[in-house]
RNA sequence: GCCCCCAUAGCUCAGGGGAUAGAGCGUCUGCCUCCGGAGCAGAAGGCCGCAGGUUCAAAUCCUGCUGGGGGCACCA
């Protein structure tokens, strides 16, 4: 029996008692909701409505508690109900009402832990968007991780999610970055405001391999054909090391599509600094256009069109806000670094000035700043922590693990020698040691004659099985509040306490028997438990895109 | 000056209003005759930064302080 199950049995009896009391009001299915006690000698469930509405009601909680007693008591699968402190209703179920959801779990396989909690909700998640003209750095790390982890939890929970990089290939930068190429190309120094790093010297041969005519083009043609075509390797490698982080992306936006016109010559971003205008958001003053985002709670208006006639990067923000929703999007989620958490107020401006609600349609997420301890810095980036390097010197597994088990919203200073470790100190092999080790339970269960073939979750009444069936009849619940709460770390840490109890369980109950123990009905239901775990542990690691070995 | 984030065990950190605040590490004590000891059992260790407020109930929500981290552009 499920929680969502046992709570909306219960529910006609909590309407039942509040209007024996005289209370008028409607009991919703939010009302009754099921927490775990933290301390397992209070149940498997405990209720707390009786304490919520007993105020309202005049009644003291542990009355209203005791008139509910009855009715839940008799609900099938129900052992035992307490009351239980100021009013708290403590349920019992049976073995066998709690363990049937572990053959389901078999059953549903990766489908396990998947909600409805986001049902409808069309979300559009941007995240890293870093400059084409660089490899990916330590900080990229860390929201690529978290990024494709959110998005993972979000499609679990039922919401339509399309994950996207925007490509910030418009833009002076890219200028910068093209003249630095070209002047490795021809062997001049780095200019002034130029790139530095080995890495523009790679790209300027791999340019030269490509376009080997380009020191007989005049100096402007060579510089475009250096900009552009470092641009697509360097674009090329960074997409190269997010997949092999595991990290994916649905669509990659290029800023430059948003300068280009349309059949009817006007570009994305002249239209939306029209459609802002008209929205009445928009002045003019000192030559330049700019937008009176100060109505939303920015501490300054913002300039879109300069006065020499450009538009300003927060044009390019403004069409492609726009964009998104023009594609379907009703929710746009912002994963910025926070050294960008400046861009938080004109952003949801930004949203008020289109004429959305700041609060609903636009929703922007800072994460705080990662280091690591003992990292070697890139020696072809310069003075950074490449990507690339971090994942080849700890594993792909071990640095998403790592990521993604802390909130966004505080600074992480990881420890490599940490990470390495193949022991319990290391939570990542903590965690796929215990999906390991569900493999190699039902490999030496299959060898020893123990088959699936009987299900009797009455059978599964030791104190680490009940302990065990609890925590899996969570993980959807878990699932769920990681994705509204934007937090995937919340799937890390009950992997972590999953594999606890499945430790404790495994040395308490055998699966395979004893020696020359006869094999029964019990240890046939524990291959049953044993491979509800392995599914349930394999299904969270996948969400925080960490796979999960069957053999270490 | 203004804005964002943080403060919980010796250390690194979990705890989206609930009962006796948790985990790992570190310290101390145990468990290998059989499914992987890459594991398990136990002990010690806390004015949850300070002060108010809201609530039947606050580490959690609100306000103010203190201490730390980060950020402010007609750059991108």
């Amino acid at each position: 029996m499920t929680p969502a199950e046992l709570a909306a049995a219960i529910r006609p009896f909590v309407a039942d008692a509040v209007s024996r009391h005289g209370g008028t009001m409607t009991v919703t299915a939010d009302d009754v909701t099921l927490e775990r006690p933290k301390n397992r000698d209070h149940g498997d469930w405990a209720l707390n409505i009786a304490m919520k509405l007993a105020g309202p009601l005049g009644v003291s909680p542990r009355d209203f508690a005791a008139g509910l007693v009855p009715g839940i008591t008799a609900i099938p699968g129900v052992a035992g109900v307490e009351i239980a402190g100021p009013g708290f209703i403590n349920i019992r179920l049976d073995a066998a009402a709690a363990g049937a959801l572990v053959k389901t779990i078999v059953e549903q396989g990766g489908r396990y832990g998947s909600n409805d909690a986001l049902s409808g909700e069309a979300i559009n998640l941007e995240f890293v968007s870093a400059n084409p003209t660089g490899p990916l750095h330590i900080g990229h790390t860390r929201w690529a991780a978290l990024g494709d982890s959110i998005a993972r939890v979000l499609t679990a929970s039922g919401a339509r999610v399309l994950s996207e990089f925007y490509i910030n290939d418009a833009g002076n930068q890219m200028d910068n970055f093209g003249a630095s190429v070209y002047a490795a190309v021809v062997g001049e120094p780095t200019p002034e405001d130029g790139y530095p790093g080995a890495y523009i010297a790679e790209l300027a041969d791999r340019v030269l391999e490509r376009h080997p005519d380009i020191v007989d083009l005049p100096r402007d043609d060579a510089m475009a054909v250096a900009r552009e075509t470092g641009y697509l390797l360097q674009l090329e490698e960074i997409q190269n090391s997010l997949e092999k982080f595991n990290v994916h992306f649905d669509v990659w936006f290029s800023e430059r599509t948003l300068h280009e016109p349309d059949e009817s010559g006007v570009s994305k971003i002249k239209s939306a600094v029209e459609r802002l205008r008209e929205q009445g958001h928009v002045f003019d003053e000192d030559g330049a256009v700019w937008v009176r985002t100060t109505k939303f709670g920015d501490d300054k208006d913002r300039v879109i069109r300069r006065s020499n006639g450009v538009y300003t990067y927060f044009a390019s923000d403004a069409a492609y806000y726009l964009d998104k929703g023009d594609r379907g999007f009703a929710h746009k989620i912002y994963l910025l670094g926070a050294d960008h958490h400046g861009y938080v107020h004109r952003l949801k401006a930004l949203a008020g000035a289109a004429g959305d609600d700041p609060e609903a349609d636009i929703e922007v997420l800072i994460g705080q700043l990662v280091s690591i301890n003992g990292a070697r810095l890139s020696k072809r980036a310069g003075n950074v922590i490449e990507l690339n390097d971090l994942r080849e010197w700890l594993g792909t597994d071990a640095l998403r693990y790592s990521l993604g088990r802390y909130p966004a919203d505080s600074p992480l200073t990881l420890d490599p020698e940490l990470l390495k470790k193949r022991t319990n100190d290391n939570p990542v092999f903590y965690v796929q040691y215990a999906h390991a080790r569900t493999h190699q339970v039902a490999r030496n269960a299959v060898a020893s004659g123990v088959d699936g073939t009987v299900f009797e979750p009455e059978l599964l009444t030791h104190e680490t099985e009940n302990n065990l069936i609890g925590l899996l009849t969570e993980f959807p619940r878990i699932v769920a509040q990681s994705a509204q709460l934007r937090e995937p770390h919340r799937i890390a840490r009950y992997l972590e306490e999953l594999a606890g109890a499945y430790h404790r369980w495994y040395d308490n109950c055998r699966v395979s028997p004893l020696g020359d123990d006869p094999i029964t009905d019990i240890h046939r239901t524990r291959l049953w438990l044993n491979d509800a775990t392995g599914t349930v542990l394999r299904n969270g690691l996948d969400l925080l895109g960490v796979s999960a070995p069957e053999r270490m």
